[in-house]
DNA sequence: ATGCCTTTGAAGATT
DNA sequence: AATCTTCAAAGGCAT
């Protein structure tokens, strides 16, 4: 979207030009801001109620023969939808009954026990910015894969950004404003001595960094970036190891929009970090590294499992500094195979092109509103339920302002020209078919009677001129 | 163990 | 050019 690029033509060519979804997202909603304000400001009590009446409507206007509703119930009102008074969306029209599994009644059990199973924020108190403590399993958890997920990190990218964040207007006056992210990004710059923190919660010990990072959740970029425990990185790596494949001072203002998953702020925030240093102004990325504790010389281990040795794509940036954005192909076992054939090193051509580690595609706006949310979401609500969450924060998403969408999309096309920058040669291409398709036969009958267009609504609407220019708004 | 569900957006593939 | 398809995250659930 090159309304968004406030740089006034940016890095270059095409990848300043965000998607046409991108302009398309704020269509119809010029007049319909007033409604979306009231109702962003409504709170989950009211996302959950239309949901829940939403679905309830669409199963019985299906059920009813004309297989869709003409208009989805209460759901309409997050956006005004006057789109879907003649026709409801083929994502809409998905959540009719189909397939084995009928989801709607599953989505309506999962929203409908009561409305007592979401626990919304009394009314005299305002939603927090900082979700509740998560339980400790999830505690753990998130610990632990974000450790793993620093180990995957490019120790050469840095919170840069984050301090030009503390200077960018935008991160103080914007989606992060009076959050936790201005403080998390003060910690992030300053933060506490060495053993200050005062959580009740450890810092996960150094030695786990041997241990693969079996079932750790996928880290986009923009975890990465924003990742409150930064990896460290060895004297000798941040010296003579670290290779950039490009020189990109365009990317400097890249992730300046601090934040990482709400759910982690409030322990993540706590844990004493060592201090951070900045590495060589030289580099594509100035680098702050926290400076190492370990005794010098002493081996690093986070570096030192095979699986972490894993080569990025980026000629001339040798295999040393892998990437959240690189994964082995898919998930814990195959981790644990990887090791196993690391450790063998007897596989045939054809084994080890197909355990070559996935390079992810870069999130989108949305999928990055998704992971800031979500856990906001499973805060106020007991749903834990992705597929339900999932449609809440899609009528959420519907429901923010322009601004705070367009520093989404801002955000997402940041992480896919950085992307860009770091695998010169990914194409989204290179992961299709890794996914286990669904049946083209089921496909084809869940599309039946409403085809979503590439842009995601209809033809019609998407040749609509786009009435927002974000650029205004930035 | 694996895929589906569900959302929006991006991008490749197909018509 | 327009449309279709796949994948990105996430976690419960069905097979």
């Amino acid at each position: 979207m090159p309304q968004l690029d406030s740089g006034g033509g940016g890095a270059g060519g095409g990848d300043d030009l965000g998607a046409p979804d991108e302009l398309l997202a704020f269509q119809d909603e010029g007049e319909e801001q007033d409604d979306k304000i009231r109702d962003s400001a409504a709170g989950p009590e009211r996302d959950l109620a239309e949901l829940k009446s939403s679905l309830v409507n669409e199963s019985e206007g299906a059920a009813g023969g004309a297989g869709i509703p003409g208009v989805p119930g209460a759901g309409a009102g997050a956006r005004g939808e006057a789109e879907v008074g003649a026709e409801v969306s083929p994502r809409r029209r998905r959540l009719l009954p189909r397939g084995r599994r009928a989801p709607p009644p599953q989505l309506r059990a999962a929203l409908g026990v009561s409305s007592a199973q979401c626990v919304p924020a009394p009314a005299s108190a305002p939603i927090p910015a900082v979700p509740p403590p998560l339980t400790p399993l999830r505690f753990s958890l998130q610990a632990l894969g974000r450790e793993h997920a620093a180990q995957r990190l490019f120790p050469d990218k840095l919170p840069e950004p984050l301090e030009d964040g503390l200077k960018a207007p935008e991160c103080t006056s914007g989606m992060y404003k009076e959050t936790v992210y201005s403080a998390f990004n003060l910690l992030m710059h300053y933060p506490p001595p060495s053993g200050a923190g005062q959580h009740p919660q450890p810092q996960p010990p150094l030695h786990k960094a041997n241990q693969p990072p079996h079932g750790v959740p996928q880290l986009s970029l923009y975890d990465h970036f924003n990742s409150p425990h930064p990896t460290p990185a060895p004297a000798d790596v941040s010296q003579k190891q670290v290779h950039r494949p490009l020189q990109t001072p365009d990317l400097s203002g890249f992730y300046s929009l601090t934040s990482g998953s709400m759910g982690q702020l409030p322990h993540t925030v706590s844990w004493p970090s060592p201090p951070l240093y900045p590495l060589s102004p030289s580099c594509g990325y100035r680098q702050h590294f926290p400076a190492p504790t370990a005794a010098p010389g002493a081996p690093y281990p986070r570096f030192t499992h095979p699986s972490l040795m894993l080569g990025s794509s980026v000629p001339g940036h040798p295999a040393a500094i892998p990437h959240p954005a690189i994964v082995p192909p898919s998930g814990k076992q195959e981790l644990q195979s990887f090791d196993r054939n690391l450790k063998t090193q007897a596989e045939s051509k054809a084994e080890k092109e197909a355990k070559k580690p996935t390079i992810k595609k870069p999130l989108n706006a949305f999928m990055l509103y998704m992971k800031e949310m979500r856990a906001k979401v499973i805060a106020e609500c007991t749903l834990k339920e992705s597929a339900a969450i999932n449609q809440i924060l899609g009528r959420r998403w519907h429901a923010l302002s322009r601004e705070e969408q367009a520093k989404y999309y801002e955000l997402a096309r940041k992480e896919r020209q950085l992307h860009m920058q770091l695998y010169p040669g990914w194409s989204a291409r290179d992961n299709y078919g890794k996914k286990k398709r669904r049946s083209r036969e089921k496909h084809q009958e869940s599309t039946t009677g409403g085809k979503r267009n590439a842009f995601g609504t209809y033809p019609e609407k998407a040749a609509a001129p786009a009435p927002f220019l974000p650029m205004t708004v930035l």
